[in-house]
DNA sequence: GCCAACGTTGGC
DNA sequence: GCCAACGTTGGC
């Protein structure tokens, strides 16, 4: 079992939202580099849910991978911001997850704490100018977080 | 709102 | 294949 972090923007979508919906597909990822950490992921995985682009910033809850390696739908959807015309169903370009509601912290850990536990190497989520929106978290890295909510 | 960081695009 | 221009991310 792996963990990751994954970034939202929480008035594009919310751990809030997550928590109604129960669980939702994590779509919208156009980046490469985040694109293979999302195929790397497994069922089972647990994800650590992140806010940016807010105040302030930070760990919010978990979520869990219950499917992986599925075709993100919006791509071929003209409608979507994240439509991609390069993209065509027979040779998709973007793949992501279906993720799971596990908890939301009673807190938020905020990137200024995370800032004062870890440092760039360990974390890549806490240096500067850092626009990865998914990422691998080692197991070691994991405990600390959760030792911190 | 600013701007540093950095990924992508497209002309050559 | 290089790289300037451009667009986006995201903290501040």
């Amino acid at each position: 079992m792996n963990y990751w972090l994954i970034k939202s923007e929480p008035n594009a979508y919310s751990i809030e939202d997550l928590k109604r919906d129960s669980s939702s597909i994590w779509d919208g990822v156009r980046n490469y580099q985040a694109r293979n950490f999302l195929q790397q992921m497994q069922v089972g995985d647990l994800a650590f849910f992140y806010h940016s682009n807010t105040k302030p910033p930070g760990i919010m809850g978990l979520a869990k991978i219950i499917e992986n390696n599925q075709i993100d739908p919006s791509q071929f959807d003209v409608n979507s911001p994240y439509f991609d015309p390069k993209a065509t169903p027979n040779s998709p370009r973007w793949y992501t997850v279906k993720v799971e509601f596990v908890e939301q912290f009673s807190a938020i850990i905020s990137l200024d704490s995370l800032k004062q536990t870890f440092n760039s190497e360990e974390f890549g989520v806490v240096k500067r100018g850092n626009r990865l929106s998914v990422m691998p978290v080692s197991s070691s890295v994991a405990e600390r977080i959760l030792r911190l909510k």
